[in-house]
DNA sequence: TAAAAAAAGGATAATAATGTCTTTTTTATG
DNA sequence: CATAAAAAAGACATTATTATCCTTTTTTTA
């Protein structure tokens, strides 16, 4: 379904959410314990984040990451797109060029539904959610 | 979403439904070429199906891999969990271990009733069903 | 029964994903 | 301003997936 990077990067973003802030930043270090995620890994995909400014990162003594509340409007799927470099939910599940409901694909209509809802609750998904207890 | 071995083999599958009987065997050269699909690889695909009898196959001049009437109650999602070698729709989108409704990951409540659903139309799509223009 | 057709099987190669390690840059602080 | 802490960056290793090629086995049929 997801890859290994973006599972590992929608639930750092998570830990993130709940538990830093411009005060209290994270060290990759400590990330990387708390969720079982290999550090060298875990690393690249929080710099991918912080490049593009889905999470915030500072150097030196006292640095780390966290995340501020400018970028709490941020979706699950951004997330997932951006590590995964596609928006997977978007492609027809047979690869057809081009599948949609005037020029389907074998099973484009009998999937359709489920794969665009499951698209949209990836989007609605916001990272201030993440700090409701669902 | 799914691999590329999973989608060949569903593409594959569903030509055979369509084109295939045990009168009308098709070559793998012929539907590789239609479906545009390498060759050796589907091979491999359609092998592993057949040892498995979800499809038919016969060697031998004249031979070929077909679909008998007995094979289609078989559903996708049959195929693709044979192709993968798992359920990835079963599997926490997060990787929680145990990840259900009162063990939840930080977004299984948000996410599960779609992720859900995707997995039951494929599994409502049966082979047989392939015949039909949906 | 020999030849050819076709799948089955095995070995190998290329690519992408995942994971590890080392060096460099930035920055706070004693 | 020297030191150390931390992310950033880059090089490398491993594994899984995808793809290719070659040989073997089975089977039909001339």
């Amino acid at each position: 379904m997801l890859s290994n990077a973006s599972k590992y990067a929608v639930n750092a973003i998570n830990h993130l959410v709940l538990n830093s802030s411009e005060e209290n930043k994270l060290l990759v270090k400590d990330i990387a314990e708390d969720l079982d995620i290999p550090k060298p890994f875990l690393s690249k995909i929080l710099q991918q984040l912080a490049a593009v400014n889905y999470i915030s990162s500072a150097k030196g003594p006292g640095g780390g990451f966290y995340v501020t509340a400018g970028q709490l409007d941020r979706s699950i799927l951004d997330i997932i797109v951006e590590i995964e470099g596609k928006d997977q939910f978007k492609q027809c599940a047979l690869n057809f060029d081009d599948c949609n409901e005037s020029n389907p694909c074998a099973i484009h209509h009998l999937i359709a539904t489920m794969k665009d809802g499951l698209r949209k609750a990836y989007k609605d998904i916001r990272l201030k959610d993440l700090k409701i207890r669902n």
